[in-house]
DNA sequence: ATATTTGCAAATCGTTTGCATCACC
DNA sequence: GGTGATGCAAACGATTTGCAAATAT
């Protein structure tokens, strides 16, 4: 099933409606690719749907898990949750600012069992990193030998 | 040499000026002993400094590293930098909301490990636990016999 | 003495809310 | 027909800014 069946679905199981701008928030999430600010997301407003439908959509979203903030420098920044983009973290370029997912089994255990020696019982955990991407790592070096 | 002589030094180095409102709020982040929202910082207004005062100083203090915001759920949060309180992570209770520091060498390596992998250079990096603390454990697990 | 910082007030920005109208089931 | 969602405009709260007075070095 499509991501946008998907999402249908689930908001007729909560009896809500399917509607311009919550079709047009969902689309602007998918085609991002990558975690979006906030006010890129109100930017569609005056041409295809009103401020504050915007954020309505998005407040839903994130109640019904449809919308995952991350958290990191810069603030807040919004994705599709794990049910439609899998479970994941993040790795972000310092030059470009391109974000890519990463995942890691070994880091996520381990992070398990730090909170587990603690003495606590996990229900979350998050992990960013910033980088310099191979892109612009070559870039650099080119310029480096050019000057 | 203590944290107040410290961030003497470090201002001076600058060229800035020891005043009320800047030892005001480093004294309350200190005594915090974990991360504060801003709104604790600014709820200082009127009483003992002007709000544009502590917004300058907040934003004075991130410029110069005293102070770091961390990014988790319920926003950005303000701690002293690492220069004044050392390299490390934090792990919070979803019960009781108290949070503590957590440092893992173990993790740190396998995050650089998780970047080298994938071609880029590290710069920075953070993670984040969320579970329920022992001292909240105990107390559900309490309710639950008496129930 | 003088350059910096403060406190105040006004301006600005982002976000939320009330309400009448419109659209879907 | 009735509920839910929208768009608009006004309200609200948080943050920033200009400027004269106060302060630190």
């Amino acid at each position: 099933m499509n991501l946008e069946s998907r999402l249908e679905k689930l908001l007729k199981q909560h009896g809500l409606r399917i509607t311009r701008p919550r079709q047009l928030v969902f689309e602007f999430l998918i085609n991002a690719k990558e975690p979006v600010k906030l006010r890129q997301v109100i930017a569609l407003h005056g041409v295809w749907a009103d401020r504050a439908s915007l954020y309505r959509t998005v407040k839903l979203f994130q109640e019904l898990g449809i919308i995952k903030e991350v958290h990191r420098s810069g603030g807040a920044w919004l994705e599709l949750g794990e049910t439609f983009s899998g479970h994941h973290h993040h790795i972000t370029c310092s030059g470009c600012g391109i974000t890519q997912n990463v995942t890691s089994a070994k880091v996520e255990a381990q992070l398990d069992e730090i909170a587990r020696q603690a003495g606590y019982s996990v229900i979350d955990h998050q992990f960013e990193i910033t980088g310099c991407c191979p892109d612009c790592l070559a870039l650099a070096a080119s310029k480096q030998v050019s000057a």
